[in-house]
RNA sequence: AGGGAAGUAGCUCAAUCGGCAGAGCAGGUGCCUUUGGAGCACAAGGUUAAAGGUUCGAGUCCUUUCUUCCCUGCCA
């Protein structure tokens, strides 16, 4: 992954360029500039992973500023998840956590100076009046009738903004550019307004608040930013961070601009995961349905999965789609190095032995982790009665099911061989009971004849299992893009069924006394992760991915999907 | 009187100075297996948005066209 090219990119490219040309000294120095007006989503993740990544790769270093200009809309709350999310995902900022708030004298200092030299003034037309003078897309804008008042008189009118001398709308300071440029960002743009809100930081001390605009070139500069890398919307604010720094005439970063992260089955804006919250199509910001970095991490994903994901999407200018399908890739890959198996049967089906002594309990031993010998082992207890997962026998199989059926053998993981020799059915013919017939000879799941099965189940002892919950968490959206309908509220696409409680699971009572954050795999079904809605009585297991499914793929082809009746509460999918 | 940007395989990205268009994922086929998982092998997938030009040679340079996206907050 480290190796030379793989970190290719176009920003790097750039950063090249400036290292040989000498421009920044060979320094590498980014920001991850989050607003605290909301939680930290997967695609923050890959700008995260991006100002980090390059920061390391190049031996420079990586700010948290949080960008709180706009006291209205920011709480303490965010400023507190969005730190967690960050350090969560492996990243560390050591002293250098920055608000842009830190940089209000001198940023005024700076506005002072452009009125000083002529390209500020105060302008109190109306908000309505501003929109209207600023022309539109295809029509030059018109100087505002306040845009050649005197220094002296800009300077009186600026201390009174600040000095708390008007009310919202009343007045701003605006830059005097171009009110005719093409680039509307370059017509005029205010520099700062009056906003009537207590700041998380500066609580009542300012009545005035500078722009996006304002602030972040400048607060990059300070911070001694070199490679200032946004999404692709500041494209056209790329002219103004310039002008501003430009006409301050202080250190000048490089804004870069890269195409965000889209991805399928969900929605990314914050403002629809509010709506998401608060209509409530989930339980909160940290539902493990959400794209959130809290419900990622609830849902069971690991941050190591997350690097690896943002690393292998890349970065580039082109604005595109990447499947869900990507993200579950790396989150199994992850999880199949570092993940305990465990059997758990979630769709109960009772096995009777009837050859196997009545109270006799055999410890068996099983491998916690094919893929990490040191992960050692552990005893499972055996007994008579069994449960084993209803979708692993079939009465009438078809072709390629390798699994349980009467008259088959098949082996029981890490225990024996076992023959189906009768199926008990209700009244209603519902199969209720299997009767099966072990081989004592196989213990261990092998058999001295060299006779081979062909497929594996898991199992539960039914006196020694663990009852528990099981969340099983669908994507959160039936369609690929839940926001290219234009007809339909994206809204309309959610999942009904992106949510099934199966309750009660048996567990292996190897899995007693599993904290939260822990994460499993149960073999032949998915990765789980304790659930903090556990309790001492019950846990509860989130379903963080499921494993691959070739049997599925198989049904899928042979034209026979499974009926909906049978997929309540099933465990395939 | 509009400005800015992007088009390479289904998806995400490569392709050095202009020199045989590649990889990962998805999908396909097969092998193997005490997870039908993991793993392995193989095949397939392209008029590089289009047209024209320069050149021995163009994804790359030039011209034109087309398509898509962003921009008219006192949000970021």
């Amino acid at each position: 992954m480290m190796d030379g090219d793989a970190n290719r990119n176009f920003i790097t490219d750039i950063i090249n360029g400036h290292n040989e040309s000498g421009r920044f000294d060979g320094r590498v120095h980014t920001r991850f500039p989050p607003e605290p007006n909301g939680y930290l989503h997967i695609g923050h993740a890959k700008s995260i992973c991006l100002n980090f990544g390059l920061a390391a790769q190049y031996g420079g270093l990586c700010n948290l500023r949080f960008d709180d200009t706009n006291p209205a809309k920011e709480e303490q709350e965010y400023i507190d998840a969005i730190t967690e999310d960050v350090r969560w995902l492996g990243y560390d900022w050591d002293d250098r956590l920055y608000f842009a708030s830190d940089y209000f004298d001198e940023l005024y200092e700076m506005a002072l100076e452009l009125v000083r030299i002529g390209r500020a003034y105060v302008d109190e037309l109306s908000p309505e009046a501003i929109r209207e003078y600023r022309g539109t897309l295809t029509e030059a804008g018109r100087e505002s009738p306040y845009r050649n008042r005197p220094i002296e008189e800009n300077l009186a009118l600026f201390e009174k903004m600040r000095a708390g001398g008007f009310k919202e709308g009343e007045a701003v300071l605006r830059a005097k550019i171009d009110m005719a440029n093409g680039n509307i960002n370059l017509r005029d743009p205010v520099m700062y307004r009056i906003l009537d809100a207590a700041h998380p930081r500066t609580g009542g001390k300012w009545k005035i608040y500078p722009m996006y605009d304002f602030a972040h070139g400048q607060s990059d500069s300070i911070e001694g930013i070199t490679h200032s890398i946004c999404t692709l919307e500041y494209e056209d604010h790329r002219p103004l961070y310039d002008w501003y720094l430009d006409n301050i005439e202080i250190f000048h970063p490089q804004q870069i601009e890269f195409a965000r992260l889209n991805l399928s089955h969900t929605v990314l804006s914050k403002r629809k995961l509010i709506r998401l919250v608060q209509e409530g199509f989930v339980s909160g910001w940290d539902d493990p349905r959400m794209p959130t970095i809290s419900g990622l991490r609830r849902r069971g994903y690991t941050p190591e999965a997350i690097r690896e994901f943002c690393d292998d999407i890349g970065v580039g200018k082109v604005k595109g789609v990447v499947a869900l399908h990507k993200l579950e890739f790396h989150q199994r890959q992850h999880l199949n190095k570092t993940a305990d198996r465990v059997m758990a049967v979630i769709n109960p089906l009772k096995v009777v032995i009837e050859n196997y002594p009545d109270d006799l309990v055999e410890q068996m031993e099983a491998v916690n982790n094919p893929e990490d010998e040191s992960a050692g082992t552990r005893l499972t207890p055996f007994s008579k009665v069994l449960y084993i997962e209803r979708d692993d026998f079939m009465e009438a199989p078809p072709r390629k099911f390798y699994r349980l059926a009467p008259g088959r053998e098949v082996r029981l993981r890490y225990a024996y061989f076992i023959t189906c020799r009768e199926v008990i059915k209700d009244e209603n013919g519902e199969i209720i009971e299997l009767r099966c017939e072990y081989d004592p000879a196989t213990r261990g799941g092998s058999a001295p004849d060299g006779r081979r099965v062909k497929s594996t189940l898991h199992w539960v002892s039914a006196r020694h299992a663990i009852e528990a919950e099981a969340r099983l968490y669908d994507n959160l959206f039936t369609v690929e893009n839940p926001e290219g309908d234009r007809d339909h509220d994206f809204t309309a696409f959610i999942n009904p069924d992106s949510l099934n409680v199966v309750n009660p699971i048996y567990v292996e009572p190897h899995l007693r006394g599993a904290r939260p954050g822990q994460r499993y795999q149960f073999e032949r079904l998915a990765y789980f992760v304790v659930d903090e809605d556990s309790t001492a009585d019950k846990q509860v297991f989130n379903r963080t991915v499921t494993l691959r499914d070739q049997w599925r793929k198989e049904r899928k082809k042979a034209g026979k999907p499974r009926r909906k009746r049978r997929r309540k509460g099933a465990a395939s999918r």
